[in-house]
DNA sequence: GATTACATGTAACATGTTACATGATTAC
DNA sequence: GTAATCATGTAACATGTTACATGTAATC
């Protein structure tokens, strides 16, 4: 009875079965859960939260019981033994390709169009988010290290997930340090024929790289 | 006679426009040239492109010209004075909050419900990507630096990016060199009582890291 | 008891992807 | 001349966001 072929569904929905497979929530506490780590690479509309909560329970990957609040309902959702075996199965198959997604690089690369003021401040911006995502998760990871992060039992899956997200920050402010360096030494964003600096730092680049996947570690 | 509060259009409409900033384009070109540098921060379908150009006339920001190519026709984009001030426009605002968005990551998150090889080929795959995009990003990089890119003009802008990503793909390389070798020394993935090298590694992660923003500069 | 913030959603619409369709060009 | 690949899209559907709506709890 299963009806035809299901359509795959994502990332999104297997996030909410992840933190599902935890323990149970209600519709409200996943949504606030989701801001509290995922939304730092996995960002979506609380909105998108409930609709994709009752598609999981449409395919029996979740149940949902109801309980009254006043005059008013809340949903409480549970994973089932089905939704784990998806969950399981889905993080056996390949991920997308792609790293990462950045709208801000994305106006990085558009910065000629724009005034160099423009420019500075995405860099700006983006330092301050690779600084708060540090203050987050420096305190998180004190939390794990004194004992009292929110599941202990997960400790070793956040340390890992906490590092790249420090070494990221990092990486960030590095970057924006040296971007926000460079550009103020530029007269203005427009397209001209490339200038020794530029150039010079173009070989920079390429110093001690070789083309292959081959390289140092430090 | 402004059809009404235009909603406003997003990145990726605006880096169809700002390709057609450079110079115009057919829809096919305007695909591939989206793929060649955009797909590594900014991933779309072919398919999407067609339609948001398309949305781009309609809100007068480029204009259509059509050449026949046998007996099927081809449509040449041109951006039109509106658009580029749109373009500048937008530039001027902020990006969205995020500094980077990643399925990888959040299975790596959710590692706990799968099997250990499925988190050591997740972080396998990383760094394949990884290794990818430096050697693409190397390459680009030699032409910039000899002379033979292919808007030598933008090598300033050109430069910021590939720096970025250069560093980027360093920093998944040496994390999931770390993050493999973690993991191999796990029995499995299943919670547990954090044990002692966890703990260790944990508290590594804050060394030298204060809460706030200050850090030190290499 | 009025105001504000928390909790719990729905509706409308914008954006993104998959699957398909078909003409033109190139390689044999 | 036929198969493969390049070029050029459209249709259908899935996912994501914005704006709204309204009940509950806390606070003053």
């Amino acid at each position: 009875m299963a009806k035809s072929p299901e359509r795959a569904i994502g990332p999104t929905s297997y996030s909410i079965l992840g933190l599902l497979a935890l323990r149970s929530w209600t519709a409200y506490e996943l949504t606030k859960q989701m801001g509290r780590t995922l939304h730092h690479f996995w960002p979506r509309a609380e909105s998108g939260i409930y609709r994709e909560i009752k598609r999981l329970v449409d395919r029996r990957l979740a149940v949902a019981d109801t309980e009254a609040v006043g005059r008013r309902s809340r949903t409480r959702y549970t994973i089932t033994d089905e939704g784990r075996i998806a969950l399981g199965s889905w993080l056996a198959t390949p991920h997308e390709p792609g790293l990462l997604e950045s709208e801000a690089l994305v106006r990085i690369l558009l910065g000629d169009q724009g005034t160099k003021d423009d420019l500075l401040v995405t860099m700006q911006r983006m330092a301050e988010e690779a600084d708060e995502l540090r203050t987050q998760m420096v305190t998180l990871v004190r939390h794990y290290a004194g004992g009292t992060g929110e599941f202990p039992e997960r400790s070793h899956i956040n340390h890992l997930v906490a590092k790249f997200l420090l070494d990221l920050s990092d990486l960030v402010s590095d970057f924006t340090r040296y971007g926000r360096e460079v550009v103020t030494a530029w007269p203005d964003t427009a397209g001209r024929p490339p200038d020794e600096a530029t150039m010079e730092r173009l070989r920079e680049l390429i110093q001690n790289r070789s083309t292959g996947a081959a390289r140092a570690s430090s």
